[in-house]
DNA sequence: CTTGTTGTAATAATGAGTGTTACAATGAAA
DNA sequence: TTTCATTGTAACACTCATTATTACAACAAG
């Protein structure tokens, strides 16, 4: 199973923020248009973001700015504010192994550690990418247009 | 969404092959029971395993056994084999972003490199890990039984 | 040819993800 | 204070992957 479309699409969101928020009004409706993605489930995405600190959304008004510096904001951040995952775990394991067999009693103690490295490995590799990296590949590529 | 329970099933069954291949015959009725997975589930992903030539399944007698020394099988080699993601991509990308909107027209070309980093980065980690340090760690925790 | 097992099809149940409609709550501006 | 665009959220539907389950033909060894 892949890891939900909503960490690529707050992703996205963060970057037309950055982009238009002195042109345009960021409405849920205008971020509906750039990703064609229906407006209830980018308000669910906003929701996320902003209980996480990471951008506030004007009620009532409409319109949603950044919260923090760009450098300051990582992959990891977002990651984990979408909820991309169930109960922080990477990987699903099977509920439950026999307590018969001594292979499914001790396959917990076998693997746990294991997986977990695998995840903190990938973690770490989205904590050392920021908004401000997508802020410069955005600002390459919109230089052609 | 998490990686499904296919990986950590196929690791279990390594496991149990390994250590009870000379005590019994390992049938996937077997291994259901020390996993307490159903054993059409199992034989499905004995079917992936055998098709990456990582283990061997008998036809009609039956029985399994592992194909390959076990410091040459990675948790990358399973991970692949029992295709825990779709098209080989770890994230989800939302499916039509605008081409109207300069974002959304080049967020693949913005995105994509990334993604792919982070990715790659957790398969070299999966790479890292072998069947050989499964194995020293079920030795260690079946001492005590 | 009997027996236990694998390979596989068919079907169902569950759960996550996403789309959609609807509407109350909100807050700025008229 | 009324209007109006927008957010927050509930409710429901649809699709898809996962897992469970039953059933049975194909198979290989005794």
């Amino acid at each position: 199973m892949q890891i939900s479309s909503r960490f690529t699409l707050a992703i996205h969101i963060f970057a037309c923020i950055d982009t238009f928020e002195n042109e345009y009004k960021i409405t849920s409706d205008f971020l509906a248009s750039s990703t064609n993605v229906n407006p209830v489930i980018i308000r669910k995405i906003l929701a996320q973001l902003k209980s996480a600190g990471l951008i506030t959304v004007a009620r009532g008004t409409g319109g949603t700015a950044i919260a923090k510096p760009l450098n300051e904001i990582t992959f990891l951040d977002i990651y984990n504010a979408v909820e991309c995952i169930d109960n922080g775990k990477l990987f699903h394991f099977h509920d439950n192994p026999s307590e018969d067999c001594p292979v499914g009693k001790n396959i917990h103690y076998i693997l746990d550690d294991k997986l977990l490295s695998v995840q903190n490995t990938m973690e770490k590799e989205l904590a050392s990418i920021t908004l401000e990296d997508v802020k410069k590949d955005t600002a390459k590529y919109l230089k052609n247009k």
